[in-house]
DNA sequence: GCCGTTTTCGGCCCGACTGTTTTCAGTCG
């Protein structure tokens, strides 16, 4: 079983409990649990298979009785309890607590007094009108979850970075130009650098809120109010995203950002460290008794709670809070530190633009240096080049860099190929054409489903080669349209380590491959990354700013980053 | 259900909004 799967039962375990107990502390011992399993790096099952229920009580939050289910779980593939509360109230928990305004007390009470278990059950009673006979429901209620099945049944769920950060960003400028309001930020997962959104948070400061809120609810692509007070509005848009604003006094920006930033486990540690030291955190503030210690700025909240900084990319609960408290958070890399791009593909193949035209965009975004990567001839429908095509294409860049320089420009092109793997993990070119390369990246294009072992021996083998300096997109997956292909990972990341190979994070927002996770699993193993736009145009640098979000939030320090080194250091660490 | 250099018992993060209430429960983040 994954974690994820486990994680799922001992949520479900959760909301069960809730619907009879309501927000319980045993209630919220198994969603807290669900939490921990959901976001640990290695499996809990082979955790418990290697080292018994104790190695599992040994991890912080969960005890004795968890880990009995973790354990079941691990052996039979399921757990009497979570079966048990199954067969008491057989209903599709996930698809009705899915629905807008549907928590664990409401979809018991639906069971049991209407006997919806679906969301097509649920859809049938509110249509038929039979939810406004049950007290505590009523007309608008009866609404309101129809219009959630509704929008389920439109069947959205989370949106890349990349598609909603530049939304979020129009938003924020025209927030900050609304009469009153005098600061404005985009909080929640987006200011994490989340890979994907499922909802983008607001935050302004304003002496009268109801200018900016009249502004946010009334949106040319808003289509619902989901709420609307007076300091919090909530809108659902055409693209079936949701946003939410939240107006804060001035006094309060600090504590408010960093509340509505998230992740909601970091807020809790926090207030946990404010409660031990007698405080109390809240949006409006830190406070002792009714005094307010600090909440103006973010700065402010944290070293009133004996703590450095902590950027937000790195609040996961991935164990930010304790290095902050050893001072040992690291010096991330930052946004304007790559000076090069080592994925870069031109009208050679399936690019849009004249080696020339990507030279001077990249320039233009403030790089110093490119590395030409065009395909190879195994992808034939894109026109990957051959031997003879790329000893020409070496002339033309040649060619490029003798204009640049005889301009008076300080910018460098170098020869690179996005070659292909081949099934067996040999590369499409030969020995001697690679040789004649400045940088070799590597990838897969074809056969993302050989069995895990098989994948990751052909990976491995081109890795190997002597050649191959950068490993592109090394897990193939593209957000929402494909997952990863089947490889191991912790393999990969180790001979990476052993031949001194790259592993690049393809900055690409459908890509973001590596991941974060995997970022961080190099960044223990001192293997060295490549952040690269993979552009096919000159408009694409500007999506290098997502890989290096991601890098980011894998704990990624700028000597982390080969490409942003000067050329020279870079190419003298490829060619060891 | 989990946890503990103040505790093995008695705590456990905090507040806004909605709808149905007539003082609040449920949901959300």
């Amino acid at each position: 079983m994954t974690n994820q799967e486990v994680a799922r039962v001992l949520a479900e375990i959760g909301e069960y409990i809730q619907m009879d107990e309501g927000l319980s502390f045993r209630a919220r011992a198994y969603d807290k649990a669900a939490e921990i399993v959901g976001g640990m790096p290695d499996s809990i099952t082979e955790l418990f298979k290697k080292g018994g229920e104790d190695a599992v009580i040994a991890i912080n939050g969960i005890g004795k009785g968890i880990a009995q289910t973790i354990a079941e779980l691990a052996t039979d593939g399921a757990s009497t309890m979570h079966e048990e509360l199954k067969r008491a109230m057989p209903i599709d928990l996930s698809a009705l607590r899915s629905v807008e305004g549907l928590g664990p007390q409401k979809i018991s009470r639906l069971y049991k007094e209407l006997g919806i278990t679906s969301l097509a059950t649920l859809e049938e009673a509110a249509k038929a009108g039979r939810i406004r006979a049950l007290s505590g429901f009523g007309e608008k209620s009866e609404q309101k979850l129809l219009r959630g099945v509704g929008f389920l049944k439109t069947g959205t769920g989370r949106f890349p970075l990349g598609d909603v950060l530049p939304w979020a960003r129009s938003v924020e400028k025209a927030l900050a130009g609304v009469r009153g309001v005098t600061r404005v930020a985009i909080a929640g997962s987006a200011r994490r650098r989340r890979e994907t959104a499922g909802d983008i948070d607001f935050l302004a400061v304003a002496k009268d809120s109801a200018a900016a809120m009249d502004f946010f609810v009334s949106m040319p692509d808003v289509t619902e109010v989901i709420a609307r007070g007076d300091t919090k509005a909530s809108v659902r848009l055409a693209s079936g995203l949701t946003a939410d604003l939240r107006v804060v006094p001035a006094a309060s920006y600090g504590a408010a950002l960093n509340y509505f930033t998230g992740s909601r486990d970091h807020n809790i540690a926090l207030r946990q460290i404010a409660q031990d030291k007698g405080l109390k955190l809240n949006e409006y503030g830190l406070f002792r008794g009714e005094k307010s210690v600090a909440g103006k700025t973010e700065e402010g909240v944290y070293a009133a709670l004996g703590l450095p900084y902590i950027e937000p990319e790195l609040r996961e609960m991935g164990g930010e809070i304790p290095a902050a408290l050893e001072n040992r958070l690291p010096d991330l890399v930052g946004y304007g530190d790559l000076v090069g791009d080592l994925q870069v593909q031109t009208s050679w193949t399936d690019g849009a633009h004249t080696i020339m035209e990507m030279a001077q965009a990249a320039r233009a975004a403030g790089l110093s240096y490119i590395v030409v990567t065009d395909h190879t001839k195994r992808l034939a429908m894109m026109g990957g080049l051959d031997e003879r095509r790329l000893a020409l294409q070496g002339k033309e860049i040649d060619e490029a860099n003798g204009s640049l320089k005889a301009q008076g420009i300080d910018f460098l092109i170098l020869k690179g190929s996005e070659c292909d793997i081949l099934k067996d993990g040999s590369l499409d070119l030969s020995d001697e054409a690679l040789s004649a390369l400045d940088v070799v990246g590597v990838s897969v294009h074809s056969y993302f489903d050989l069995p895990r072992d098989e994948q990751t021996a052909r990976i491995v083998r081109a890795i190997r080669n002597p050649h191959a300096d950068i490993l592109f997109h090394p897990t193939g997956r593209k957000i929402n349209r494909r997952p990863a292909y089947d490889v191991d990972m912790d393999e990969i990341i180790a001979v990476a380590k052993e031949t001194g190979t790259v592993l690049e994070a393809d900055a690409f927002p459908d890509r973001l491959d590596l991941n974060a996770e995997h970022i961080r699993k190099c960044m223990g193993a001192g293997v060295k990354i490549s952040i690269d736009s993979d552009a096919h145009d000159k408009a694409h640098f500007s999506v290098l700013e997502y890989g290096i979000a991601q890098a980011r939030r894998g704990w990624a320090r700028r000597k982390d980053v080969i490409n942003a080194w000067p050329a020279s250091e870079m190419l003298a660490m490829l060619k060891h």
